[in-house]
DNA sequence: GCAATAGGGGATAAATTTATCCCTATGTGA
DNA sequence: TCACATAGGGATAAATTTATCCCCTATTGC
């Protein structure tokens, strides 16, 4: 596992809840967890765009988080299934908000999202 | 500047809002350019944390997302002040929520965040 | 002339995060 | 017997983000 070299800024509310939220498909895995997509392949489906083994690392740091438990069923092929703890669902109202914001401007933001990696690509 | 070699999702309200606000500064940033600190060496003062170098590129993006303005006066020793656009105003209340929920769930977080470093560093 | 001020930014290094590749395990069904 | 499903994880590479260093502008005050 990946050893940090500087240790993390606990300052303030913004800090805290950046070192628990910050990973590109952690929002994501709270998210959908919540909507009762529990076992790791139903999340890979969900998310396609990230690969399984990304998807095991950042659902660990969410466990070590106490966001999320894990359940291991000893069967033949292999089941797990998730599952948001107490404290992890008191984030679901903040990634609801944050959802409905990016939804309500999705077509502003695309627009400024490829234009900035549009005109970055021309130097 | 960096060029990037993979495209950004935006698939999903949780993509957009996750590629303007992504950087380790750019919502404290937001933040604090609301609470009326504008200029550069205000922000670097309330952000002890970074350097100059990385506000400068991070403030660069917002202004790219169209979430801030950039007014630079034509005096000496120079004088520049970002402002929220309409815009960027209506990402305060979602940065509110993040914040109200790290402050309130503060000693546990910095508890687990913590207690996952310290693991990881004993290997 | 020289330092201080306020703001910028290029080049490069270091840190961090994601992606790729490959290998493990165990029943079930063809 | 072989492929498939389901989940995991080590090693390493690539991508991305941050940090360091150093230099530049132009004026005011000493």
């Amino acid at each position: 596992m990946y050893e940090r070299k500087t240790s993390p800024n606990l300052n303030c509310g913004l800090d805290l809840i950046g070192e628990v939220l910050y990973g590109k498909w952690k929002i994501r895995l709270l998210w959908f967890i919540d909507q009762g997509h529990k076992r790791p392949s139903e999340l890979l489906r969900k998310i396609p765009d990230a690969t399984r083994r990304v998807l095991n690392v950042q659902l660990k740091e969410l466990e070590d988080h106490e966001l999320i438990t894990k359940k291991i069923y000893p069967v033949v092929p292999p089941k797990v299934e998730y599952s948001l703890t107490e404290f992890g669902k008191t984030l679901i109202p903040v990634i609801d908000a944050l959802g409905q914001w990016g939804d309500a401007h999705q077509d502003r933001l695309r627009d400024v999202i490829l234009k900035r990696a549009v005109s970055s690509a021309l130097d």
